[in-house]
RNA sequence: UGGGGGAUAGUUCAACGGUAGAACAUCGGACUCUGACUCCGAGAAUCUUGGUUCGAAUCCAGGUCCCCCAGCCA
């Protein structure tokens, strides 16, 4: 909305060649296809996060880029795992990243009919059968890795006899789990996919379209490649686990009377340093409590991230940064704070807040006297405009930007060195306040009045402008400030994810102050605090006590220098 | 010899038999009323051993290492 660009960034103009558009490309000039048709297929049971942003790029700007259509399609094939929240989340997360499905919204659930029509074809065909074994026994007769498995000792049942039992698992005859239906391929196939596959399972549980009228859903293999056959899907592009399925994929389209013949290609998903895209952990991170829930702002959902306030245009160019290939790969996060600074620096509103105030009193500022200010507020779009910032005789600066006893580099303030006040006066610093403690709670100061504005007459420098908010004038406001969820770069997913969360992946700062024209900020719309970092609005604001969230912290070689000093010295 | 994939700077990708290139990261420097941004510069890679070829990251053969698969999940 806010934005009417064209949503072509992310395969646009000088978007990266992969592997995928290769064989796009050369299909469409060989008069394989037509039209290039994709789809992003997800399973409504949690939130997308930022690794199906890349499948969503990818297959959505295929489909750009060649003039062809990607549909979205919820494979909502097990109603015991699916919830309507999850289609609406998805929706509404895709629509954001910037892509639209226009008619083409579909689901597995829309093909039962159809699907169980095949499955009687496969039935008649003497391809397939129903299993009367338990889950527990068919395991046992799966083979190894190395070894081969045995055959159902139902694996003859008469065409006859199959129809009826399978008919009869439709009718909601038997309870869950009694019997399943099964191609009959090759138990000693190398591949375990083939060693005779579950193609529907007895699964009583109402679906959120369906409702009750099934008793038996089809499995992901028997569902997945039909659905794409039947939307005329010619390039069904999914993540490399599925690589040894597609020889049933393929099995499937081969034995059916389908009406396309789709192609299955593979790519390697996304893994981003200090963070963990598995559904199945982030999911554990909501139900437990770690996070508030999967739009918690440390979460690498796409939810998550928008509340952080990381735009959706950023979330495009980082994909497109980091290309698709078959490798398993697991790119530094560094590389997506640069997509996230790079969006937010042409477009994010340049305030001042003082995270950890510090009180300073200008001894030699008129009591009672305060004056406006003008503040710029983009560097490099003067359309932007300007705001009028008050200064007064009591400011806050933060607590950072002064030292007692500082070390050679620190331009900052301390006793005795002139900085700018951003805006304001060139200030000094002539003595320090401390509570019983020995903590410094106020620093007593003096300006030079003729540097107004933020320049000395005499041409004198400083070395550092900092920032600065009037103790009077600025208002109190809560900030959240996040750290990586995770304290190692590979985070131990699996049982045991718990044991590399970050304890202070959040912290709060309470106290806080902003300029008073942040208060009818926007939420999700990001501003600069200068020096500080990106930042919006919670939503979790009231009147009396706005909420801000730090999206990202600004590039700091300061902070890398020191830290790389201490060591040392 | 269970099956299927993959190996190029620190990281993620290019190079499709003809000069190994980019981005991020790192390190220098310039600029600066944000230690930001911007600009300039530097270092940094073909898993290994053979073979084919005038020429190999690319083709062939052997080896090594990494990933995936034994759900009635997707």
């Amino acid at each position: 909305m806010k934005d009417e660009r064209p949503e072509l960034d992310a395969a646009g103009e000088g978007a990266g060649r992969d592997f995928i558009r290769d064989i796009v490309q050369a299909d469409l000039k060989s008069g394989r296809v037509k039209s290039v048709v994709t789809r992003f297929p997800p399973e409504p049971n949690g939130y997308l996060h930022i690794g199906h942003a890349k499948s969503i790029c990818l297959n959505f700007g295929l489909a750009q880029e060649f003039g062809g259509r990607c549909h979205l399609r919820f494979d909502d094939t097990n109603p015991a795992k699916e919830e309507q929240e999850y289609i609406d989340a998805i929706e509404r997360d895709v629509r954001w990243l910037g892509f639209d499905w226009g008619k083409s919204l579909h689901h597995a659930s829309d093909y039962f009919k159809q699907l169980y029509e095949w499955a009687e074809d496969l039935i008649r065909a003497g391809k397939a059968y129903v299993d009367d074994q338990t889950q527990d026994e068919m395991r046992a007769r799966r083979g190894t890795l190395t070894e081969a498995g045995q055959d159902s000792p139902f694996r003859n049942r008469s065409v006859d006899e199959n129809l009826d039992l399978f008919r009869r698992m439709r009718a909601g005859e038997f309870p869950n789990g009694a019997r399943v239906l099964r191609a009959k391929i090759d138990m000693a196939s190398g591949n375990i996919n083939l060693r005779d596959p579950v193609l529907y399972r007895i699964l009583n549980a109402p679906h959120p379209r369906t409702g009750t009228t099934w008793h038996i859903y089809p499995s992901y293999d028997f569902a997945h490649g039909q659905s794409d056959a039947i939307e005329g899907i010619t390039h069904s592009i999914c993540t490399l686990e599925f690589e040894d399925h597609r020889p049933l994929y393929d099995w499937f389209l081969e034995n059916l009377k389908v009406p396309s013949r789709p192609r299955q290609y593979e790519f390697a998903r996304l893994n981003l340093t200090y963070t963990v895209l598995s559904k199945r952990v982030l999911t554990e991170l909501v139900r437990g409590g770690h996070v508030t829930g999967w739009d918690d702002p440390r979460m690498p959902t796409l939810a998550g991230l928008r509340r952080r306030g990381v735009p959706a245009e950023a979330i495009r160019d980082f994909i497109k940064r980091i290309g698709v290939a078959k490798a398993n790969s697991l790119v530094d996060v560094g590389m997506f704070e640069f997509s996230v600074r790079e969006a937010l620096n042409k477009t994010a509103l340049r305030r001042m807040a003082v995270l950890k105030p510090l009180k300073v009193v200008i001894e030699n500022y008129p009591d009672g006297k305060s004056e406006e200010l003008e503040a710029i507020n983009h560097p490099d779009n003067p359309e932007a405009g300007t705001r009028k910032i008050r200064f007064g005789r009591e400011l806050y600066i933060e607590q950072d930007d002064f030292m007692e006893n500082p070390p050679k580099k620190f331009f900052r303030l301390s006793p005795g060195n002139e900085v700018r006040l951003r805006y304001a006066y060139f200030i000094k610093c002539h003595a320090v306040v401390k509570n019983a403690n020995g903590d410094i709670i106020e620093l007593r100061c003096t300006y030079d009045p003729a540097t107004k504005g933020g320049n000395a007459p005499d041409g004198r420098k400083v070395k550092a402008t900092m920032h600065w908010l009037s103790a009077a004038d600025s208002l109190r406001a809560e900030m959240r400030l996040y750290n990586p969820l995770f304290t190692k770069p590979e985070p131990a997913g699996g049982e045991n994810f718990t044991a590399d969360l970050n304890p202070n992946s959040l912290e709060v700062l309470p106290d806080a102050r902003i300029e008073p024209t942040l208060l009818d900020a926007k939420v999700e719309v990001p501003v600069q605090f200068e020096r500080q970092g990106y930042f919006c609005r919670d939503r979790d604001s009231t009147s009396e006590r706005p909420v801000f969230i730090r999206t990202i912290g600004l590039r700091d070689t300061f902070a890398k220098d020191v830290a790389k000093d201490r060591p040392k010295s």
